[in-house]
DNA sequence: CATCATACTTACCGAAAGGTAAGTGTCAAC
DNA sequence: GTTGACACTTACCTTTCGGTAAGTATGATG
């Protein structure tokens, strides 16, 4: 029944989590957030790090379908690259703490360690790099090639939404917005130019 | 006379703070690593915002020569834009937690916010820019045509770069540094078909 | 009506955080 | 030989952290 305080509360943590990582989120501050003590929070997840665990595995799974989605209603795999990866772009923005909490996680990991169990983006750059490896001309291209192309682009777009509050202090809101939306279409360019490079 | 010891503190804060960033270091635990106490880094610097922001102006200083250096040894325009960027990838490896501070910055101030005063990357990115705006074919482009490029681009190759740990651990050593030597020829591609595509 | 799990609360704990205040030793200048 | 800046240390403060323990209101089940 109380699944609904659970999904308050890991709402919530996401927040926190994204703004100011795990080490600066408080879970007394993510339980405050939802007017309940730390100690409910506590009852539902026992450590921190548990709660932690709950907000990347809501993540992944919904990272995934945002590659599934589009593979599975476009025909080519030219056409699948490209709806990917402009899918994810949209996702960024749709989803901004995701995309702030998976960077997060590259950049924490390495500290927090050892749990190191669950490859939350495994799965999701394995798809990818299948498309690209199905594309006309790429058939034959070496793994770290096919890797590298994916990775550059996905890097370039979640580093382009991570950036979204610097960038809008630091040119103005009305400034930002160009650039925000003119960027799906520079996006676009790059990936045509590269699918179009092996024909 | 003590610059050393701040030169000390400084480098083992930036240490700290790559790998947890603002909340996540401790200023004893920097103290610490160089054989101090807490306070003797207090004397040095009054608030540990103070600290944090010592070692964002250092890293902001070298980010300029990582892009001025390529200017003034390279001819043309095009030539330019692909030294800067190769060398932001060189760079990205031979001082990883510069990366990786700028990134967490990225993420961090907007929670942390107000200061906002010093733009680490703005003079950085501005050259660039003008750098792509003398190119040939893009002399005429919009500004946030350039600007998309310049951000996709850049966002790619830090993201990389700040991947290294993740990445090993999800593919393991060898194949991790298969993709990290492949990395810049990628790059070189995808900057050539760009300056090609508007010849 | 008693039982018992669920979903919390209040009370409390030790550790560690950032930071202030007040020394202490060294050494150059007068 | 005293002064005083410099580069620290020890002592201490308050706040907050994650986490444990124990109690309480509620509501379904026997």
């Amino acid at each position: 029944m109380q699944d609904d305080t659970r999904a308050q509360l890991l709402s919530a943590a996401k927040r926190q989590f994204a703004a100011k990582g795990f080490y600066g989120a408080s879970i007394s501050a993510v339980a405050g957030e939802v007017g309940l003590t730390k100690q409910a929070l506590l009852y539902h997840f026992k450590r921190k790090e548990d709660l932690y665990a709950a907000v990347m595995q809501d993540i992944s799974q919904r990272l995934l379908r945002f590659v599934r989605e589009p593979v599975s209603r476009s025909d080519t795999p030219e056409r699948q690259f490209e709806n990917i990866l402009l899918g994810l772009y949209d996702a960024s923005r749709e989803y901004p703490l995701d995309t702030q909490l998976l960077v997060r996680e590259l950049l924490d990991n390495q500290s927090r360690a050892e749990k190191a169990k669950d490859w939350y983006l495994r799965p999701f750059l394995s798809e990818i790099v299948a498309v690209v490896q199905r594309m006309k001309g790429y058939e034959n291209v070496q793994p770290p090639a096919a890797f590298c192309i994916v990775y550059q682009l996905i890097g370039g777009i979640q580093y382009f939404a991570i950036s979204a509050p610097t960038l809008t202090r630091m040119y103005g809101a009305q400034a930002y917005e160009r650039y925000r939306d003119h960027y799906p279409m520079e996006l676009r360019n790059q990936i045509r130019r590269l699918v179009d490079s092996h024909d």
